[in-house]
DNA sequence: CGCATAACGTTATAACATAACATTCAGAAG
DNA sequence: CTTCTGAATGTTATGTTATAACGTTATGCG
């Protein structure tokens, strides 16, 4: 049995239309519920970091978010970018993809997980995959060799579904 | 049945004992065997580099090696090291781990594979998982989304055998 | 209130990486 | 043997990402 309605959190190409306001606010409640459960705060100036990551749903530089916030906030400097990110990804709200040196709203924060990404090369689109087989598969694996596992990533490079089928149209 | 010898360039954690100048000649002599066979050309100087990112099993910066290379080759500058770098990844001989910016020797060069890395967060170790099943199943989902994989990157932190004994024989 | 701590501001610099152009070198063509 | 060509390396400069270190402000709690 097939959803009738897509969650555009969690969709995995949310490149495809959908309402990307609602999308943020989306974040950003499930966010502050977040921090209230786990006593944390959800500062103005971190969901403001957390609003501007989710401005889109492909990585956003440090750089370049340091370079909108300063636009409504004079005194921003790398350090104040770095900090929020650092306690968004500490709390789950956000990920780092470090085949990019850039960072993406997460689409799961509830449950926490590593992260696992296909990364369109073409336009720049990230979704998540969050395949527990995948995970379990890797804990198994390591398992056997004695390594205890503290966190896992994984990043795919490729063409999303798009992109794809744009480069076929075109051939 | 068990082989009754490891081979240290493909054991999971070479931290254990074994006779490691063994070891870099025959990284270096499969290198030169893969250059011939795909008429590239390893240099002195790109030799030379493997050979450093070889010196030791865990990931090595690239400032790193600049400041090992400038002992013996003044001239030596950024580019002369990301070149090299560049040139053995491109040829399958090392590998760079995103999460630390750092690059290790392949422990199987001849077969190309995306990277699947352990890597101890005490010791700074790093083991190749290279889980067929796993990138099967990575590949797998995310052709179930249309999405067409380039290449794969799988990155574990952790804590590795000796230092998880180590720990335990502290506590 | 006054204290402790978390958050944020500020300055400086460290660490990682590449652009752009000049020079050298090794092998192929003549 | 020379000349040409392309690959490799040298050289200078700069771009990009990230953090150290210390000062100030804000917030909640006894």
């Amino acid at each position: 049995m097939m959803a009738s309605k897509i969650n555009p959190v969690l969709a995995p190409f949310p490149a495809q239309k959908h309402d990307h306001g609602a999308c943020i606010e989306d974040a950003i409640s499930i966010a502050e519920e977040i921090c209230t459960r786990d006593g944390t705060a959800l500062t103005e100036l971190r969901r403001r970091v957390l609003e501007l990551v989710w401005e889109g749903h492909r990585p956003v530089g440090a750089y370049d978010l340091l370079e909108k916030l300063q636009r409504e906030r004079r005194k921003a400097a790398p350090p104040t970018v770095y900090r929020a990110l650092d306690f968004l990804i500490e709390n789950g709200l956000i990920h780092k993809i470090e085949s990019l040196n850039a960072f993406v709203g997460c689409g799961a924060p509830a449950q926490r997980h590593g992260g696992q990404f296909l990364i369109c090369q073409i336009c720049g689109a990230v979704a998540e995959l969050n395949d527990a087989t995948v995970s379990r598969r890797i804990a198994a694996k390591a398992a056997d060799l004695g390594f205890e596992v503290e966190s896992q990533m994984v990043e795919v490079l490729g063409t999303c579904p798009d992109c794809a089928g744009q480069r076929k149209a075109d051939a």
